[in-house]
DNA sequence: GAGCACTGC
């Protein structure tokens, strides 16, 4: 293999980490930054005091480094080099090279907030700046300042970004570490395309016809753009190849495709030599087996080219060989968090020029390439942004915040925790608010018992405290598996694409229906039918549930019943075969531990209609979400409470899985609520205050669905019940 | 009566 080109830095590097506590280190694609820090420190003494620990953001990733790390130092996997994923730790005592995920760092530090037993710690691809780094790199800001004399700490990252995350460590010294990608020739269209799709296909037909040999990736932005790219691509080729070119193959490329990919993706990067058994094992159907195996992670047959339509799937987490041509429309789509509204979205957004680069650099991995951007170099210049906007921008922070809560940092005060980039002040609020109605904090913000209890648990909080209610309401069993089956519910349902989903014979009609209740009952339903079935894989199948998935669900609970076990300090039912016995007919208790949970996550039925307002939000007309079984009654009516587990604005404002709730269960949210005063939860944090004050004025002075609400919110509460009383009298 | 990018503990 040829020498890595990082290791000409090596005394480089060993001098400046000698003198600097923490170093910024840019390493490009290929550069072997992942596999070679690591190395380079420990043959420089920096594992006899304790173990270098690197984290990735991805479990392949922690998994494959870790593998090929061992092989190079000719060690056991598991022994001097090892990994810890969840569900998955290969290390032992004698581990002085460590790779995990960014996650189980976070967790080990809960346990040990000075990471005592690492002597380095390296955050990798800390530029993809997810939620979990985020943090980390707050925390190892502080750790330096407490471990000075026996931490070092690395931070790679990407060209764009390493200023700024040197100024955030007192600008400590940036390495730059060149990589090895070919050359790629970047050609900008003159104007944006009225039509993307149309743009793409043009482009796409000019290289088949006048470009020599060659892959080609083209970045879009979701399934159904996907679709119709591949039927366009499909269409005109067929009708230009007359033998004028050469042969082509079109494969799309993105996530709801079927878990196989998955788990060919993991073998894959693995370069793992028992493909075809492994293969077998997963018993691919045989449009996938063409698709993964055959095709995209093959070369394909000569005089042949590939067109890969893909998500940004292909740009940082699978890797597709043989791309020399790149065609990039400049937009992603992202998932962002509105804390005013408690409402997530699905936006379409142009990407960072990082992501740019990122896509570009696909198609210089094996020899030099063209990459062909759909969009003006003046839009690149102007209008991107260097970084993506970072997930703790876009996503509600509740489970960071009591994260950080419960880690007691005294010295640090959490409203104005060290953030790279710090969340609004509004993100933050919304999230006390929620760690309050569920009991995680008092109404000073300390964290509570409770708190540090929910913290222990892989979850989302709302999910947390549900499973700390049903331990006291005796249903823990059944929490357990609504809880996991939610953890896993994206990767439940098989992917249905607008042809497949016609090609299916009997729409799932024999899976339970939640008798009623709404979406977690069904969960629960067809948690318990897979058990009643001896987690029978072909059950799986017959009912168009990815197997995967399933067996995900049953890792989680066996870990959340393990934690819960451990808390509860003495034996608890988690069986999920235990006796259900009257708890079954209406799931009163589990309803009702689910109501505790989603405190925050509660909406009341309109008076004359099927339509919600959510409540303790800026109120807002939402609806449940068509894909829901929750029923009506006989009249027609829905239930007049609900708890839901997320809203999602598509085509309109929706409560994804929801479950009916009692009037009873509900006070005291909305007694809680009224005493709720967000400066008190915020403990006097000045920027906070300021902001709330203005948000609060804009959140009082909107209407609701058209009837006048009174302009101050203990009343507006009153109302809420009187007219809920009011209703429940004419029943 | 609708549809969803990607990760992770």
């Amino acid at each position: 293999m040829a020498r890595l080109p990082i290791l000409q830095f090596e005394e480089k590097i060993v001098e400046t980490v000698e003198q600097n506590p923490v170093v910024v280190v840019i390493g490009e694609t290929g550069s072997g930054k992942s596999t070679q820090l690591s190395q380079i420190l420990h043959r420089h003494g920096y594992t006899k005091s304790g173990i270098i620990v690197v984290t990735q953001p991805r479990r392949v990733a922690a998994v494959s480094v870790a593998r090929r790390v061992a092989q190079e130092l000719d060690v056991r996997l598991g022994e001097e080099v090892g990994y810890a994923i969840r569900f998955e730790d290969r290390t032992s005592e004698r581990t002085h090279i460590k790779y995990l995920t960014d996650g189980v760092l976070l967790r080990e530090s809960l346990s040990n907030p000075d990471l005592n037993q690492y002597s380095v710690i390296i955050l990798d691809e800390a530029h993809e700046r997810s939620l979990n780094t985020d943090v980390l790199m707050g925390l190892v800001k502080r750790l330096i300042k407490i471990r000075a004399s026996n931490l070092k700490i690395l931070i790679t990252s990407a060209t764009l970004d390493g200023e700024k995350v040197s100024k955030f460590f007192s600008n400590c010294p940036i390495l730059n570490v060149p990589g090895k990608l070919f050359p790629v020739e970047i050609l900008h269209s003159k104007d944006r395309p009225t039509s993307y799709l149309d743009s793409c296909l043009k482009t796409a037909i000019d290289i088949h016809v006048r470009e020599p040999e060659g892959d080609v990736l083209i970045f879009l932005t979701g399934q159904d753009d996907i679709e119709k790219l591949v039927s366009m691509l499909e269409d005109r080729i067929q009708s230009l190849q007359e033998g004028s070119c050469m042969d082509a193959i079109i494969l799309p490329l993105h996530g709801s495709l079927p878990p196989e990919m998955q788990a060919t993706k993991a073998v894959m990067l693995h370069a793992n030599p028992k493909f075809d058994t492994a293969y077998e094992h997963m018993n691919m159907s045989a449009k996938c087996c063409q698709l993964f195996n055959v095709r995209v992670f093959s070369p394909p047959p000569p005089n042949c080219r590939r067109f890969i339509v893909s998500t940004n799937i292909a740009e940082t987490s699978l890797t597709v060989d043989g791309v020399v041509y790149v065609i990039d429309a400049g937009y992603v789509k992202q998932r962002q968090y509105n804390p005013s509204t408690g409402m997530y979205s699905l936006d379409v957004v142009q990407i960072s020029k990082v992501q740019a680069n990122q896509r570009a650099g696909r198609a210089g991995r094996t020899r030099p390439g063209k990459c062909y951007r759909l969009y003006p170099s003046k839009v690149y210049q102007d209008e991107f942004l260097d970084v993506s906007v970072p997930e703790i921008q876009r996503s509600s922070l509740a489970g960071s915040v009591l994260y950080l809560k419960s880690l007691d940092l005294t010295d640090i005060d959490i409203l104005k925790f060290d953030f790279l980039d710090p969340p609004s002040a509004e993100s933050l609020r919304d999230a006390l608010k929620q760690l309050y109605l569920i009991d995680a904090i008092d109404e000073s913000g300390s964290i509570t018992t409770f708190g540090r209890t929910m913290a222990e648990l892989p979850l989302e909080p709302s999910l947390s405290r549900t499973l700390m209610e049903a331990n006291e309401y005796g249903c823990l069993s059944q929490a357990l598996t609504v809880v996991a089956m939610l953890s896993a519910e994206t990767m439940l349902l098989q992917g249905r694409s607008k042809s497949t989903e016609k090609k299916r014979k009997h729409p799932s009609v024999d899976l339970p229906d939640g008798s009623g209740w709404g979406d977690h009952i069904q969960l629960l339903q067809i948690f318990e039918c897979w058990d009643e079935n001896n987690y029978n894989i072909n059950w799986c199948k017959d009912n168009d549930l990815q197997v995967r998935g399933m067996m995900f669900v049953k890792d989680v609970r066996k870990q959340l019943a393990q934690i819960m076990q451990k808390i509860a300090k003495g034996s608890l039912d988690v069986r999920a075969k235990q006796r259900r016995k009257e708890n079954r007919r209406d799931y009163r208790n589990l309803r009702k531990a689910l109501c505790v949970g989603y405190a925050n996550q509660l909406a009341e039925r309109m008076l004359r209609h099927n339509g919600y307002r959510t409540v303790g939000f800026k109120s807002q007309l939402v609806q449940v979400h068509p894909s829901s079984v929750l029923k009506a009654d006989e009249e027609g009516t829905l239930p007049d409470y609900v708890v839901y587990h997320e809203l999602i604005a598509t085509s309109r404002p929706y409560m994804r899985n929801v479950c009916a709730v009692e009037m009873a269960w509900v006070t005291p949210i909305l007694e809680k609520l009224e005493k709720l005063d967000t400066d008190k939860l915020s403990g006097g944090s000045a920027h906070i205050d300021e902001v709330a004050e203005i948000k609060q004025t804009e959140i009082l002075d909107k209407k609701v669905d058209g009837d006048a609400v009174p302009d101050d919110r203990e009343s507006k509460i009153k109302a809420a019940r009187e007219r809920f009383l009011a209703r429940k009298g004419k029943n």
